[in-house]
DNA sequence: GTCAATAGGTATTGTGTCGATACTAACTCT
DNA sequence: AGAGTTAGTATCGACACAATACCTATTGAC
């Protein structure tokens, strides 16, 4: 069985990545749970960019994730913004500073330099099995998908190109398909 | 180019894996890195288990893992052992517990359920790109190997199937020459 | 419509990670 | 013998993280 080897390689690759992420994080003072959060802000759509949404992603407790944006507001990284319809929820948004420091910071260096040394089809080839590794690491675990809107069973396209979504109902823009939504549902063929 | 959705992908599927192992090691009062500690700790060879090596191979400073050690060593998982010709030197053995819990906890069932998803050619396919990456990250960015003992360029092999380290020139047993070396070398054809 | 259940979010506390700095002891090299 | 280096520990402060408790707003059952 080489599951073993398979989580070998994953644990010793990430350990590589976050050290050089934490590495470089510092410099900005970001620790690399904050710049994680950051990341997925910075992609997710308007349903999506709230503490729960954000925990649900990373995995951690609300009341985790929610001193983690502290800090990252205190810092200067995000900005907090009511809800109009549901009192209870704050949006995120990430200020000018906070989308420079994710493009500067993401993806890390040390990746960069590595996949520099690839074939481009060696790279294709790797971005289709980590693509199949997640989806089973999700499927197979029950797991939120938080895949982007265009690929979700309830996107729905017009004749005339323009596009909705099932569960809201709104308009969605060509912009708004390529984000990540917490409510993503793969399509059947998927499963 | 694609090396943003490469680094997407790492990244997501070590945030699902560690927060499984996460909660799955709490459960036996460890916390993930402590984990991973114990884990090299039970595959790295003679030379190999002791704080530096450790701190080397997670990327973390030598005192951060000064302390990690210290839990790990009033909880009972390790304990340590003077080296007897050096004598700055400690060397670190897993307990029973620690043995038990390393066996138990890895690979994480999450991981588990997802590659048995999974046909045989997709598994060697998946395999041997994590492999890539991972030599590419090392050779791209000079970094220690932490390859196991007979691949390292030092490894000699006589005509009678011995054994033996180029470096230290101590006699290997086959048990030995699998486990992780911190002094690995590549050897030259797969640089 | 009212009241319980639920969901989003914050506050607080305790344990542990992590780096930086400083320190000791032992080894090496010249 | 002395300078530099290496292995390791100690201490401090910022932060991650879970657990618990708590508040407010929404939903849903009746």
């Amino acid at each position: 069985m080489n599951t073993e080897s398979i989580y070998d390689y994953l644990e010793r690759i990430a350990n590589l990545i976050r050290t050089d992420v934490r590495k470089t994080g510092v410099a900005k003072g970001l620790q690399p749970v904050q710049l994680e959060a950051l990341h997925y802000l910075s992609r997710c759509n308007r349903y999506s960019n709230t503490p729960v949404a954000v925990a649900d992603y990373l995995g951690l407790t609300k009341g985790t994730v929610s001193q983690t944006l502290g800090v990252l507001e205190s810092s200067g990284f995000i900005e907090k913004q009511a809800d109009l319809n549901d009192r209870r929820v704050v949006h995120l948004n990430l200020t000018v500073d906070g989308a420079r420091v994710v493009s500067d910071a993401i993806p890390p260096n040390i990746l960069k330099s590595a996949v520099d040394g690839l074939s481009e089809t060696s790279r294709n080839e790797i971005t289709a099995t980590l693509n199949q590794v997640l989806r089973e690491l999700q499927t197979a675990n029950k797991l939120k998908t938080f895949g982007s809107c265009k690929t979700c069973r309830y996107h729905l396209t017009q004749e005339d190109g323009r596009r909705r979504c099932g569960l809201t109902m709104e308009w969605l823009t060509e912009a708004d398909a390529e984000k990540i939504c917490r409510e993503h549902q793969p399509t059947a063929e998927s499963v």
